[in-house]
DNA sequence: CGAGTGACAAAGG
DNA sequence: TCCTTTGCCACTC
């Protein structure tokens, strides 16, 4: 693998990895990190292909914590059922305490 | 290589 | 924080 192989796609793979239990994060949080704050939508983007690279994207929310992704999963609440099995309270599509489950890559990593 | 696209974000009302 | 508009930028065709 040579580095021009680790693009965009691959760091957002890389930092959705490795987003803790029972934590979120935010699209706009990560594409900052990977030095594209502005192609926030990307990182959205990227995690289409989520499934197939083992990555947990029912972690990542837009910034105000809502489950926008949630259509691209199987079912229709499988990704409320997802988080609400890792300790995180959602409601209508929305993670409640956001701020507090809110994991920040530029923080942590 | 130009046009279309999108799981967003920020700004304005 | 709601709705609308604008920008953005990597990816696909």
């Amino acid at each position: 693998m040579k580095p021009e192989t680790f693009n965009f796609f691959d760091k957002v793979y890389e930092v959705a990895k490795q987003i803790p239990y029972g934590r979120v994060t935010s699209f706009g949080a990560i594409a900052i990190y990977l030095g594209a704050a502005r192609s926030a939508r990307m990182v959205g983007y990227a995690l289409n292909g989520s499934v197939a690279q083992d990555v947990p994207a029912h972690r990542v929310v837009n910034r105000k914590g809502l489950l926008t992704g949630k259509h691209h999963f199987e079912g229709t609440n499988l990704m409320q059922q997802l988080l609400e099995s890792e300790g995180v309270a959602v409601k209508d599509n929305q993670v409640q305490d956001f701020d507090k489950v809110f994991w920040e890559p530029i923080k942590e990593l």
